[in-house]
DNA sequence: AGTATTCATAGCCATATGGTTATATATTTG
DNA sequence: CAAATATATAACCATATGGCTATGAATACT
């Protein structure tokens, strides 16, 4: 995955109502009016949201006739995950190592 | 984690700028510049990139003289991993039940 | 003391988000 | 055919990002 496509992945994901259209995705495909049901939201903003969805690669719609099934396309989620998940060990490894060392610190002090 | 503030960690990961600061502190704390330098960027744009990440709990900053030393938070990382680990899960799940329905719709098409 | 370094803040600009209402288009229903 | 439904698009507004230059404040160096 390139870099803009990362951008625009966690772009996607760092609004609540986008997370909460994915998560009722998990439940399987519905249509734009079913996601919008939720949110206190106008239909437009609703489909302004499915538009920055589908830019990131996290949704795919299939007209049915005057409706259109919204599904998860899981591969770029993946790869966010996976981005986080790399670096978070080289973090928390620092993160531990400075713990470690501040225990130690007490430890000569005593 | 509250709902605003994973919309701020995933914000402050849409950005390849504050992604590479966050990759680099992976090897140890270093100071503004340092992390900067990478960057053909001004530096107030570097330090308003590190503020993005402050307010997302992503980073924290200590001033020793006229440096100021900046460290990853691993914690909001680690729950921002966890949300996409969790329904990435049932995304999956799905994605591959549509897989299997297809195959079989193939086969019996055969 | 004076200069250089590190960093933050203010002010400006362009673009993207997130929302609205109004309107257009296509499909389904009566 | 007419009316209702599902969705998209246009046009507008406010706020956040992402960049810049200019400047201020604190610390360190010579």
């Amino acid at each position: 995955m390139n870099t803009e496509e990362l951008d625009r992945v966690f772009g996607a994901l760092s609004d609540a109502t986008r997370r909460g259209m994915l998560a009722q995705l998990a439940q399987g495909e519905t249509n734009v009016s079913a996601l919008a049901a939720p949110y206190a939201i106008s239909q437009p903003a609703a489909s302004k949201h499915l538009r920055v969805l589908e830019r990131a690669g996290l949704i795919e719609k299939t007209r049915r006739g005057r409706e259109q099934y919204v599904r998860v396309v899981p591969g770029p989620l993946d790869e966010a995950g996976g981005w986080i998940a790399h670096y978070a060990a080289f973090w928390r490894h620092q993160f531990d190592a400075v713990e470690a060392y501040l225990a130690t610190a007490k430890e000569q002090k005593r």
